[in-house]
DNA sequence: ATTACTATTTCCCGAGTAA
DNA sequence: TTTACTCGGGAAATAGTAA
């Protein structure tokens, strides 16, 4: 697959030379080795753009110059303007479950001092000592489970209490059912699979949400773009070779 | 033309709604309203693009849901990538003209008082009492020319005293030859057409680079990217409807 | 409703080549 | 060397239609 069509990568091209203000020098050979493509289409391209009001081409003496149009610019400007409101907003992600009871682990952890003192001071507030369980209903939801366990930032260091290990814990802050302040809890080692996630708040979620077992939940996270995007890291599509 | 191909213009419209993060439900009549193209072609779209391993389909039921892959979330970002390096870096715009000898109004304008002190204030440094006239070599300098004289963001106000009457100067600092730090400045009713621009520095600029009437001299102006491209607004071309 | 196959048409690409 | 024409083959888009 071409990752763009010609007449883009043209633009593209001579927009990374400079041609928005200077006219470029310009011979379709050249222009067809950077496209990968025969120099007859080249051609064809440099006449069909400079006819769609795109670029502009003059011929001084036996040497062919192009400069990109004011139309060219707008029209390449447009492009950029789409991708960054896609590119630059937060993205949201939301994870839908369902209530489910658990074993009372949830509840254990949270009223151990050793993990609360670290809450407090890292969370603001103080946990309600209870986890709410809930069960991920679509792949999208485990997928971007994953996603936001990479993503958690508040770290819960872990501790030793004589009898028994403590593990490290995380936490990303999340709003539940679009209403409540709250965070998803992943513990290192969790009795749970990907498929489910713990949520804690500053009160009792089944009260204050009204849930019972089967409840369904919408749990949303807001991601800065930057963070989220650095996850999609792949060898970069070469559009055109650098100038 | 299409301004992009069909294969971004289908990533892009389903990143707009958030096919990054959560399977959207599509099917081929509505993808193909918004491309503007038929359903059949719309279906092959999605299919080939499925095999390319740049999204994803799921059917569920009668639905089918679309999200994009890892691989599809990076070649938009490549693309946006090479797009934000274009414009977002400053804009050089460079004039290139020969050095002419004019009739003296230069050095009379720049000795009246009423210019001088606001220009001390403005550009912090007491221009040379005279100006170096170049006359533009190419439709490019010129056509920049004309782009920069609307950029010109120092102004100077005109002034009366008594005998006559000094219209309103405008001037933007430019790099003489890569080397002498001056400006370009533009009179609101100059005598001269849009082929000559008037240079402005601390120095005399003749013997500061040894110019004569005829000499070549290279005029650069670094502009920021948002003030140069705030000029290119055509209406804007729809890669596809807001979300 | 859908999706997507097959057939037809249209358009695009590149070889050959002229200027 | 260039640019860019014609032309033949093939790819891609649409029409028709089945499932």
């Amino acid at each position: 697959m071409q990752p763009l069509s010609f007449k883009e990568r043209v633009l593209i091209f001579l927009a990374e030379r400079g041609g928005f203000t200077n006219s470029l020098k310009m011979t379709t050979p050249i222009l067809s080795k950077y496209l990968g493509t025969s120099q007859q289409s080249a051609s064809r391209l440099l006449i069909t753009l400079e006819r769609e009001g795109l670029l502009e081409r003059r011929i001084v003496g036996r040497t062919t110059y192009v400069k990109i149009t004011p139309i060219g610019v707008a029209r390449l400007r447009d492009l950029y303007i789409s991708l960054k409101t896609i590119f630059e907003r937060p993205v949201n992600i939301v994870l839908e479950g369902r209530v489910f009871t658990g074993l009372g682990e949830g509840a254990y952890y949270m009223s151990q001092p050793g993990y609360v003192k670290q809450m407090e001071e890292k969370l603001g507030y103080t946990p309600y000592p209870g986890t709410l369980n809930l069960s991920l209903l679509s792949r999208d939801s485990i997928e971007n489970r994953l996603l936001l366990q990479k993503l958690a930032f508040i770290e819960i260091q872990g501790f030793k209490d004589g009898l028994r290990t403590f593990g490290n814990v995380k936490i990303i802050p999340a709003t539940i059912n679009e209403n409540i302040k709250g965070g998803i809890i992943f513990a290192e080692r969790s009795h749970y699979d990907n498929s489910v996630i713990e949520l804690i708040s500053h009160v009792r979620l089944r009260d204050e949400l009204n849930l019972k077992d089967g409840s369904l939940v919408k749990v949303s996270v807001e991601i800065p773009s930057n963070n989220f995007f650095e996850n999609f890291r792949v060898k970069p599509v070469i559009y055109s070779p650098p100038p």
